[in-house]
Formats: structure tokens, C-alpha cells, sequence
RNA sequence: GGUCUGGUAGUUCAGUUGGUUAGAAUACCUGCCUGUCACGCAGGGGGUCGCGGGUUCGAGUCCCGUCCAGACCGCCA
């Protein structure tokens, strides 16, 4: 038996129990006449001690042999401390060690196992299985488990069946890139990893599976971000004979009762807002709403003065920041440094600041007068104290300069709080968006979305007006969840491909299995996919979501530890009836 | 595809205007230590300054190229 007892059980109640633990040395502490272990596993750290009195000289000597993270087992007798540790739990207690095993020795680690470690990213990666063993990434794992059991019982309770679906598909040039997978036994052929599997939980209503969920991998060869990997996880769930409410309900339940089990939040009724309201007031399609700072449409206040760029812009756009007319000039040109940086791309940043005395004092003092400027104060919503951050230029970068900024204002203000949560519903999301390259529209959901259907005549004439049964969960300016009621008609969905550019061909081609499932009798569906990675990771209260992945991959897609991918065999390439072009 | 930041001891970092033998902390090794738990004390070992080229009497430091890492923009239905 390699343990009795695990390395966080043991208390005050246990002692003189002969105890048998296995774990990993954490830190030996040699005080000379005593010596003791920390021994650590998944459950804790038990303090070993071997001393000159109590303890055989020949096992104090093969202890002090010992290192770091080798795999010891021990056998001895739980006693009480003369000197407790209030910081751990089995503090109170120590095991006098009778019996050691070295089950395996260990190099020395490239880094501390400690809570706060010595190692960087890119090691710690490489390293992945020793950054396991510290209790951060550790319990954001176990955390990860703890939310997806929470999501599969509370689904499977209400009425959901988990059905797995197959990650070797068929390519479809809608949406990211894929990753393809040679066939061998169909040469020249070739699977697509699933960007999620959209089709499949559609086909699934078809065949009367009612309520399907499955957590499920995902894959998109498009560029890594801190919040995106090119295979991460979702919560995909279909559901039949729904409206929008009727999902926007269920998953609201669900989303509520993750916020109540892990954080013990009451969230009451999410807030539904429409797209195009969120743009207006925040710039942005999921709006962080646990601050204010909305954007401000200054035109009409700002416009018809002096002052040119304003005259010329189709949108002046204000926020009132508060408190921070304490910013030093400095700050200030750091500020507007910072939105003259080629990713955010504003040409300038003008600002008023609100003294406490009533007055204001702004960078285009030339243009406005005090009268001018406590208009555009009271269009913001600006007080004594605030300072007024004004963009200007087209409406569409303007607007994402401007949400860009009041998310840096709200950090460095610390209005983002990891520890509050303000969920919301975003709808009415626009069915089709232009590729501004090439003037073509494309789905910006997907093309299995349903239009509005009394929008569906304007498809010819107003594509762009035309707006979907779609809908986003936005949890602290992240999307964490998005869906949307499906076509389940031929005709609609031949439509749909029809303004999407595809020829009736194609249309077949890709997507015929789809069509001719929806003439057999499809329900109206509807669903909704949740990211799992960053669901966890923002209910987690972190940015990044790869310290919630057990194995993630780096900022090139690649994994820095089995140093994938890699290239290949002739031998392997032969047998794909690939051949690789020489570069 | 692009912008920015970084790469110096096992690790995390400092290194001034280009100037003697490149430092600190921590980790590691040795010894000491009668209750440690971030133990303490004394001593010790440890460097291709990412790589290549250039400027210079002299380069960790300046210039060019390149590789790697990170953040972001594009991209991500």
C-alpha cells in the first residue's frame, strides 16, 4: 500500500495513528539535530520530522540525501507540534518518520513549485507538468472540473443529453480557417477539424434529440490572443420549438446559477440590450456595464464652432471620466500618446477638464467657450471634479477608438473589478456584415442564423439593415456565450446562401446534407455555445484564460513542451499522398 | 501581414554617456545550528550578455539583419 492517509488530512484527532503518505518533497529544513520534510501532494503538505533522538542515524542520513520533488513514501507516527502552523492545515500535527522509501528520485526543477514561483511563462510551459504541481495552476484545474460539472448536472437536470459529435468533418470556407486533416484512404481528400459543431447539433434537432449539449473542443486556425487558443472549449447546446426567450431564459438560469455556486452572487434579471444600443453607448458589442463612462454623441454641441476637425468628423464622441481631473499634464499626454498608437489610431484626444469650482479648463479653450464646454459637461453627464475625454472622425473607427479607451480609463481607474459581475444580454444582433475589401456580405453570426423574419424582404434591398434572431451573453466585457434561433426551412436557408454569394452549387455542395435534413421534417431550433476556457477564466477572475488549460498552446500555436507541431516523415507524407512544396 | 516590448548566472532581474575582472536576489553545493515552516549563520561554485554581421582603440550597451517570447491591431461566421 503506497498510502494510508493523503498529504492534507491529517489533524489534532489523528494523533499516534501510524500513518503510511507518498508525495513529493516540497522543502526538506535541516536544522542539524532535526530535520524536517514537507511533503506535498494534490491534497495538501504534511510536515515530516526525523530528529537525533527519536529517529535511527543511518534514515536521518539517507534523508538528508534528499532533493527537491523527489517521490518519497514515509511511514511513522502522527504527533502533535510544539510548534503549530497556523497557515496549514495539517498544522497541527507531524508524522515521526520510522520507515522512507524513495519511489523516485528527481532533477532539479527549472523552477520553484511555490505558490509565487521564480519562472517565467515560456518555462513554465515547457515545463507544464511541473506547473501543475503549484497550487495555482493546480486549483484553476480543479476549479475548471468544478464548473463543468456544475454546467453538465444543471443541464442534465434540465432535460439535456450530452451527445458527442465527430471532430473528423468537412471543410467549409464560411468563417476562421480550418485545420485540415489528410485522408489516407481517400487520397487527395481531406477532414476539417470542427470550428464548432454547428451542423451536427442542427442535425441532432432534426432527428428529435429535443435538448443536446456536449462540451466539446473547437478548432480555429486564425491568430492566438491571451483569451484565444486554437483549440478551446465549448458548452454547444440545441434546443427545439423555442423562441429567443426561451433560450435567453435557460441560459440566463444557467449563467445565474454558476454566478450563485461559485461566487454566491444573486444576479437577479440580466439586462437585455440591443446591438445597436450597445454601440451607441458603449462603442462596442459587449459592453464591461459594472462602470459607466458611456459614450456621449457630441456633435451637436461640438460642431458649428471654429474648430475644424470637429466640423469635418461624422461623430465627436465624449466620455466623462470620473475623478480624474487630478490627472497631471503628463498623464494626460500619456494619454494621448496612448490613442495615437497605430492599434488604437486616433489622430488626437481633446479634453476638458471639470474643476471643482465649476469652471473648465481644456485643450480647445481656443474654440469653446466655458458656456460651450459646460454643455458638453452636461451631455456627458460630467461633474465638478471629472475630466471629459473627446474623439472624433468617422462613426465606426471613432466609436471602437473610444470603447477601446474607456476600457484602459477603466482599468487604470480600477472600475474593473474581478470580483463583481454584471452579466447581459446583447439581441437584435445585424444579420450580414460587409467586407469592407471585398463588398461582399457575409454571415456575422453564422449562415444558419435566422433573419427577423418580417425583415426578410429587405434582404434584397437593405441587406445590411436586415437584423437576426441572434444573440450574445456578455459577461464583464467579455463575450462568454453567443447564439441564435436557426433557419430550419429549405427555402430560407437556399436564401440565405443566395446573399451570402454561394451559387446554388456550392450552396449543395457544402451544405446539401443540411437542406435535404430540413425537408424531412426539422423542428424550429435554436441554441447557444458558451466558451468554456473563458466562462472559467473570467469566473476565475483572470485575463488569460491559458492558466485554465492544462496544456496550452503559446502565442505562435505552438506547444512549447511535446514541441508540436513538428514535421514529418517522408515515409508519413508518402502514405497521405502528400508531397511538400519547396519554399 | 503589421505595431510595440523584451531576450544578461538554474531562475527572476539590475547593468548609467560605449571604458578595468558583468552584479543583486533567489535557487544550488559545503559546513554550522536544540522546533523549523519564506528557518538562520558562514563559505563556495555558477555567464557563448539569444544568434550573425557592422561601427569603434574598445560593444551587454550604438547600428543592421535574424531567431525566440509576450501584448495588441488585422484576423477570429
Amino acid at each position: 500500500m503506497f498510502r494510508t492517509v493523503d498529504c492534507g488530512a491529517l489533524r489534532a484527532s489523528d494523533v499516534n495513528k501510524e500513518v503510511v503518505l507518498s508525495g513529493w518533497i516540497s522543502k526538506i529544513r535541516d536544522k542539524g539535530f532535526v530535520l524536517w520534510i514537507d511533503l506535498r501532494d494534490r491534497y495538501g503538505i504534511t510536515q515530516l520530522v526525523l530528529d537525533e533522538e527519536r529517529t535511527d542515524s543511518s534514515l536521518l542520513e539517507k534523508a538528508r540525501d534528499l532533493g527537491r520533488e523527489c517521490v518519497i513514501q514515509a511511514r511513522g507516527t502522527v504527533i502533535e507540534r510544539s510548534s503549530e502552523n497556523p497557515n496549514l492545515a495539517t498544522g497541527a500535527v507531524e508524522v515521526l518518520v520510522s520507515e522512507l522509501t524513495v519511489l523516485n528520485t528527481a532533477k532539479l526543477p527549472p523552477f520553484t513549485i511555490e505558490d509565487q514561483t521564480d519562472g517565467g511563462d515560456e518555462l513554465r510551459m515547457k515545463y507544464r507538468y511541473l506547473d501543475i504541481r503549484r497550487n495555482p495552476v493546480k486549483n484553476n484545474l480543479i476549479f475548471r472540473h468544478k464548473i463543468s460539472m456544475l454546467v453538465r448536472n444543471y443541464l442534465s437536470s434540465k432535460g439535456f443529453i450530452e451527445v458527442e459529435t465527430p471532430y473528423l468533418i468537412k471543410s467549409t470556407p464560411e468563417g476562421a480557417r480550418d485545420f485540415l486533416v489528410p485522408s489516407r484512404m481517400n487520397p487527395e481528400q481531406f477532414y476539417a477539424l470542427p470550428q464548432s459543431p454547428q451542423t451536427f447539433k442542427q442535425l441532432l434537432m432534426v432527428g428529435g434529440m429535443d435538448k443536446y449539449f456536449q462540451i466539446v473542443k473547437c478548432f480555429r486556425d486564425e491568430d492566438l490572443r491571451a483569451d484565444r487558443q486554437p483549440e478551446f472549449t465549448q458548452i454547444d447546446c440545441e434546443m427545439s420549438f423555442v423562441t429567443q426567450e426561451d433560450v435567453l431564459d435557460t441560459f440566463e438560469g444557467l449563467t445565474a446559477h454558476l454566478l450563485k455556486e461559485i461566487h454566491g452572487v444573486e444576479t437577479g434579471k440580466f439586462p437585455v440590450m440591443s446591438y445597436d444600443e450597445a454601440m451607441e453607448r458603449y462603442g462596442n458589442d459587449k459592453p464591461d456595464i459594472r462602470f459607466g463612462m458611456e459614450l456621449t454623441n457630441l456633435n451637436e454641441v461640438a460642431q458649428h464652432k471654429d474648430f475644424q476637425v470637429f466640423n469635418s468628423a461624422e461623430y465627436v464622441v465624449g466620455i466623462a471620466v470620473p475623478g480624474a481631473n487630478t490627472y497631471t499634464r503628463k498623464e494626460i499626454d500619456a494619454l494621448i500618446d496612448w490613442v495615437k498608437r497605430p492599434q488604437i489610431g486616433a489622430k488626437g484626444l481633446v479634453y476638458v477638464r471639470c474643476n471643482e469650482e465649476g469652471t473648465f479648463k481644456s485643450s480647445v479653450d481656443k474654440f469653446y467657450d466655458s458656456e460651450d464646454l459646460a454643455a458638453w459637461a452636461q451631455k456627458t453627464g460630467a461633474q465638478p471634479g471629472d475630466l471629459i475625454l473627446v474623439l472624433s472622425g468617422d462613426l465606426s473607427s471613432t466609436r471602437t477608438q473610444m470603447s477601446a479607451l474607456r476600457m484602459y480609463m477603466a482599468e487604470k481607474l480600477g472600475l474593473r473589478k474581478s470580483d463583481e459581475f454584471a452579466p447581459l444580454w446583447v439581441v437584435d444582433f445585424p444579420l450580414l456584415e460587409k467586407d469592407e475589401e471585398t463588398g461582399r456580405y457575409h454571415a456575422m453570426h453564422h449562415p444558419f442564423t435566422s433573419p427577423k423574419p418580417e425583415q426578410i424582404e429587405l434582404l434584397d434591398t437593405d441587406p445590411g439593415a436586415v437584423k437576426a434572431n441572434a444573440y450574445d451573453l456578455v459577461l464583464n466585457g467579455n463575450e462568454i456565450g453567443g447564439g441564435s434561433i436557426r433557419i430550419h426551412d429549405k427555402a430560407t436557408q437556399q436564401l440565405m446562401f443566395k446573399h451570402l454569394g454561394f451559387t446554388p452549387e456550392e450552396a449543395k455542395e457544402q451544405f446539401g446534407f443540411l437542406m435535404d435534413a430540413f425537408e424531412y421534417g426539422a423542428p424550429p431550433h435554436g441554441g447557444i455555445a458558451f466558451g468554456l476556457d473563458r466562462l472559467v477564466a473570467i469566473l476565475g477572475g483572470a485575463e488569460t484564460i491559458r492558466d485554465f488549460i492544462a496544456f496550452p498552446k503559446n502565442n505562435s500555436g505552438r506547444d512549447v513542451m511535446i514541441d508540436a507541431p513538428a514535421r514529418t516523415t517522408q515515409e508519413q507524407l508518402d502514405e497521405l499522398h502528400l508531397s511538400l512544396k519547396k519554399s
